[in-house]
DNA sequence: TGGAGAAGGGTAAACGATTAAGTAAACCTG
DNA sequence: CAGGTTTACTTAATCGTTTACCCTTCTCCA
């Protein structure tokens, strides 16, 4: 590997001119910079990264947590479509993306935290680990700049999807197609299902629904088996409702099968919505009516507030982002204004 | 930060002693080896990987290239579970995980291999990308330990998905089912789908079946209004298919719109087979019988055979790995023997 | 009892870059 | 033309480790 004494040598200067040659620097002739510049691509010269990070503490590399636990992580398309927004974010800019290992650690480190000031990390997203650990808390309190994405930490960059606007826009929308018996199969509890759930019961309340007991479930994220469970109770109360929403739209599949086994037709004879926008709930009729979540702008919101945090730590505000998401009318959600149409019209 | 600097200060040994202690080397006293390695535990040491990068030349760290056009890369299924498996591979044995950066290069970079070893990377996985290139064929030849997915280069390691295998048996599976007049629409021309369609056409052969010319078809891979368009067509032939295999499972899915909108039934009218195995597939009904890809042995042997490279160069032989894939038995596809069998039996 | 060898530890150079501080020559300027 | 300022470099220290080689001090045995 050529290094910059290789070139000092061959163009008879000193090291130091020849690392300010290629920096850049004013203190350089013209005609030197040429030749030293012109001799380094002759030469094959390209900076060691690890010698330059030892110097400058910068590795203009960025750590991302992804820890996998239950169908999560890099084969989930909500977080694999951030991911590759935040790499194409940061990648432009001349950073790197290093995952932060989730594995066993190596002998002498202990923590995520040691792993990321080992890796000198100029800054960490996390994106998707249990962030109730006491490791991630260690982690953001660490003193690297933090991105979080969809949760929030006191004091922390954070990105988030709005749960909150995208239930009520959901919910609206559905209501708006007449219906009136709308049942929430929502997710396992966390702080996203918490600003979801809250916001059905608080929209449903403004549209004047009143929600049954019944028609709010529980079956977990991404688990279609739990769905179709929930779907057949639900079809089987004296009085169903006309419109289920799922936890997620990988969930809604479930529903779907359960529906369909029992002869029943979407959207003719029950509606369904997801929540996400998966790409394939794009593409199998019906298709399905979800809140899709805008995962390339989340991507690019965590990279660029990342690397606003990195390179001008000062004056770079410690927010939260929200990034909204909308309301994708695929026909799983039939129109009954006028048919079974039972509600009041709000309009 | 604390350094072995601070260390040695306060166990008043020189920097050298704390190193070997550190490394368990044996010219250090058991007494003096534990004072130091409990002093470094108390101090929050931790190793800057940097400078040991600079001395010793190795990065721990591997390089996974994963370029992404055309829906291709880390949001494809099939990627993403290599990848993850691989990472979970590497991570365990004290290996992390870069991308390799596809975006615009820093200046003085203009190479993936400058990139990689600018970063030092003690490997490098390409898992996706246009094998063509010609800076893919430098990187292969750069000398740095590499491992390609589902692609060949001469005197490289690789690991392919078995596809001559792989379709020889889900033909076969759709054969011993009964059908007699199988469709096969291939994807974009590549190795993969140069492998796949060789067997078809083998397998055919080998099986008495003929094969007309307007039951083959291109349509791209992961593109369902492609897969919509020729279903169309071969439901409109005066002799239709009784079994389409598509050119993966994504595909299949714009497959099942076109049957489905006609008012055909899956799999009574019409049996339909994918290729890959993605998780949709088993959950959505039908589900879709498929060639399942052993996407967690991929990424495995990625991982193991880059290690192996890396750690042991002399001995770890430049082979090719094959990986097996099996048939996903969903129920897409009818057994329709003595219905409207018409082929011959050959048990 | 003297010398070899082992055990335990120190010295210092090196990895490849950056950068503060120094220097010599050229250039002004009044 | 003396003295100050620029310009264009060089010197040398430094980042945190590793490692070849050197130096004591003991031990052991002929």
């Amino acid at each position: 590997m050529v290094s910059m004494k290789d070139i000092s040598a061959v163009c008879g200067v000193s090291v130091a001119t020849v690392s300010k040659a290629l920096n850049n620097q004013n203190d350089i002739g013209q005609e030197t910079k040429r030749r030293i510049r012109q001799t380094a691509e002759e030469m094959g010269y390209f900076p060691n990264t690890a010698a330059k990070m030892l110097k400058t503490n910068r590795s203009y590399n960025i750590g991302v947590l992804f820890s996998h636990e239950d169908y999560s992580g890099l084969t989930h398309d909500y977080y694999a479509f951030v991911l590759d927004s935040l790499k194409n974010t940061v990648e432009e800019k001349g950073y790197d993306i290093t995952f932060v290992n989730t594995s066993i650690r190596r002998k002498g480190e202990t923590s995520y935290l040691e792993h990321c000031k080992s890796r000198g990390f100029d800054g960490v997203a996390i994106v998707c680990t249990d962030f109730y650990s006491p490791e991630i808390l260690q982690l953001v309190r660490g003193g690297i700049p933090i991105v979080t994405l969809d949760h929030l930490f006191n004091n922390v960059c954070a990105v988030m999807s709005n749960n909150v606007q995208g239930m009520q826009d959901l919910l609206t929308y559905i209501y708006e197609k007449g219906h009136r018996r709308v049942s929430y199969i929502h997710g396992a509890d966390s702080a996203v299902t918490q600003s979801r759930l809250s916001s059905f019961y608080r929209t449903a309340a403004q549209l004047g629904l009143t929600i049954p007991d019944e028609y709010i479930r529980m079956s977990p994220y991404r688990d279609t088996k739990g769905a179709y469970a929930e779907t057949v109770r639900l079809l089987e109360l004296r009085e169903p409702p006309t419109c289920i929403i799922y936890p997620d739209d990988f969930s809604a599949f479930g529903g779907y099968n359960a529906i369909q086994e029992r002869g029943m037709r979407i959207p003719d004879d029950i509606s369904i919505a997801g929540y996400d926008g998966i790409r394939i709930a794009r593409h199998i009729e019906p298709t399905l009516t979800t809140l899709r979540q805008d995962t390339e702008e989340l991507g690019r919101q965590v990279g660029e507030k990342l690397l606003s945090l990195i390179e001008h730590p000062k004056t770079t505000l410690v927010e939260t982002i929200v990034v909204e998401g909308h309301v994708f009318e695929g026909n799983s959600v039939a129109n009954i204004r006028g048919k079974n149409y039972v509600g009041t019209d709000f309009i």
